[in-house]
DNA sequence: CTGAAAGCGCTTACAG
DNA sequence: CTGAAAGCGCTTACAG
């Protein structure tokens, strides 16, 4: 691996004349530019950016970090993730951190040793706390969930107009017994989505009742207990709303292999819009999110930031367009 | 930031012995270190790696490049690779070139710009080309498709094998017009089941008939119109291996909406093994691969190469098992 | 327009 | 056991 010296000496000008070549200072004469980047390419010279990082102290390098890959409602933020640090000439590190604190303070290490100049969480990689902590020392962008009280810049959709809409659709048809299976945690999303669904019932109205409203996580059996212990309460219900659509299909199998106890008639519409509600027996009608120019809008705000060095918070919701498909469901 | 001066400065020792107590060198003595660790920890100093990369020309950081990330089966491959790279304190890059051949060479140029110390290539994300004129230079793994005459290490599943279970488990229930839907290009992967397809059938005393055998890309219209192109072709078909989950569950789809021309009760048995196979409506019949650990293996092997610098190209089949898991169709 | 030199923050062979 | 010093491969302010 030839170096900056080299190739000055094989050109008979100073590193420093390469090194100006190499980032295209117009100050140097084009006769002596040509040659040096003649000797570059016969040379095959690459420049070794671990010292150019060193030098500029920037590692041209952000990291995002999402919950899991398993859901391909975060693949699709990762790859508009990806395309964002690509145009932008930055690298991209994605980690997802399977619920496990170590993994995330790894890669929370790599902006405490230089090594990432910037961080994107996707939905609620982080804690209010670690944000905190992290807010005055680091660029963050949040990435579909944001925190009351944290100034970091969030990039999301209008979920409360979302949740309003999904619900309207099932009260439309004529279902008024409609359940709400939560995301796992009372995130922003979680709390924005039920108000827009107590909005629509109320404007319908339909009384709200509490006991049809209950969280779950992305697993089938969470799903099921979730969905069935509405019903044991109960509640008959004739519609459910899920915070995903991993969920909702999920709810399909149950039906269809009768661990769920719900009619294979009922009203069913998810949020997150990927390819899953589309191979599902029903296909699902869902509230499509924007998920690629979810990623990719928080990597490129977050670079921007980045790149303006000014230590304005400018805290703020980026709120991204959403849109009810309706399918079988 | 603090630096490792002011350490030294505020302990009373030089740089050097700051640096021995960050290393962990047995040689300093034990008030000294922790002196140092003590002024460490006040200071909340945290080395630069920046520097340190530069210092030891190594990044720890390695990059795997995916062909995309909207299958599970490359997100599965992807979250074992990051523990791998986790339980070894290396990074990892993950990228999905998305046939982009531009997108490709920013992963490359990792490399080549001392950012990266290896790659994995997962299925063919990489022509054999790339791979010749990379494989003096770099260390290589490749993940689940290798090349002949390509001597990288190649992490794998017994596809021959596999091809025959699969094709064999559709004999058994009496199928003898069996379709096979193989990936988009004639990979080692496709190559070695089609193999294993063909023995099954001539175990059989069923003729091989190669106009049953067509490929096509992961979207639903190229599977519609690849299995209607064998149907067309007066191919009577009742039963269909398939590359993939993904091609399995379009196939489901397109019978359920009469797009695809085959009966409901056809054999059907995939590759992957994914989450996908199970939330269709049948589920699916399929090869289950160890996703996960193909991913977990290929980087420990990438680095243990990296780690015992020798140049031996051990030329090698890493073969894990997979397994034939039967459900609805 | 170009070069000599300092310096980014570490590690390590060498001397003591 | 510890320190002074060289050096990893770049960039850039300064001088000419």
């Amino acid at each position: 691996m030839s170096s900056i010296k080299e190739v000055a000496k094989q050109a008979g000008v100073s590193v420093a004349t390469v090194s100006r070549v190499l980032n295209n200072d117009p100050v140097v004469k084009p006769a002596t530019k040509n040659k040096v980047l003649q000797v570059i390419k016969e040379m095959n010279y690459k420049p070794n950016m671990l010292a150019k990082n060193l030098r500029k102290q920037a590692s041209q390098t952000i990291v995002m970090v999402l919950p899991s890959m398993s859901n391909p409602y975060f693949s699709e933020i990762a790859r508009g993730a990806q395309a964002a640090a690509y145009d932008n000439a930055y690298h991209i590190i994605i980690g997802t951190i399977e619920s496990k604190r170590w993994i995330l303070d790894t890669y929370i290490n790599l902006l405490k040793t230089n090594l990432a100049e910037g961080i994107v969480f996707v939905s609620s990689s982080a804690s209010k706390e670690l944000l905190e902590e992290l807010s005055d020392e680091y660029k963050i962008v949040l990435c579909t969930e944001h925190y009351p009280g944290i100034d970091s810049t969030c990039v999301t959709i209008d979920n409360k107009k979302a949740g309003y809409e999904a619900t309207n659709e099932l009260i439309r048809r004529g279902h008024t017994r409609i359940a709400y299976i939560t995301g796992n945690r009372e995130t922003s999303s979680v709390t924005a989505r039920i108000e827009g669904y107590k909005a629509a019932l109320k404007e319908a109205g339909i009384p709200f009742r509490p006991e049809r409203i209950a969280g779950a996580k992305n697993s089938f059996e969470h799903v099921k207990e979730t969905v069935n212990g509405i019903v044991d309460k109960g509640m008959n219900i004739d519609g459910i709303i899920t915070h995903s659509d991993l969920q909702a299909s999920f709810i399909l199998k149950g039906i269809k292999e009768k661990s769920i106890a719900v009619s294979e008639r009922i009203g069913l519409v998810s949020f997150d819009g990927t390819f899953l509600a589309e191979i599902t027996n029903p296909t699902v009608t869902t509230i499509v999110q924007p998920l690629y120019e979810l990623g990719y809008t928080s990597v490129r705000i977050l670079i921007q930031k980045l790149q303006s060095d000014t230590d304005a918070k400018e805290e703020g919701l980026v709120i991204l367009p959403h849109q009810l498909v309706i399918r079988e469901t």
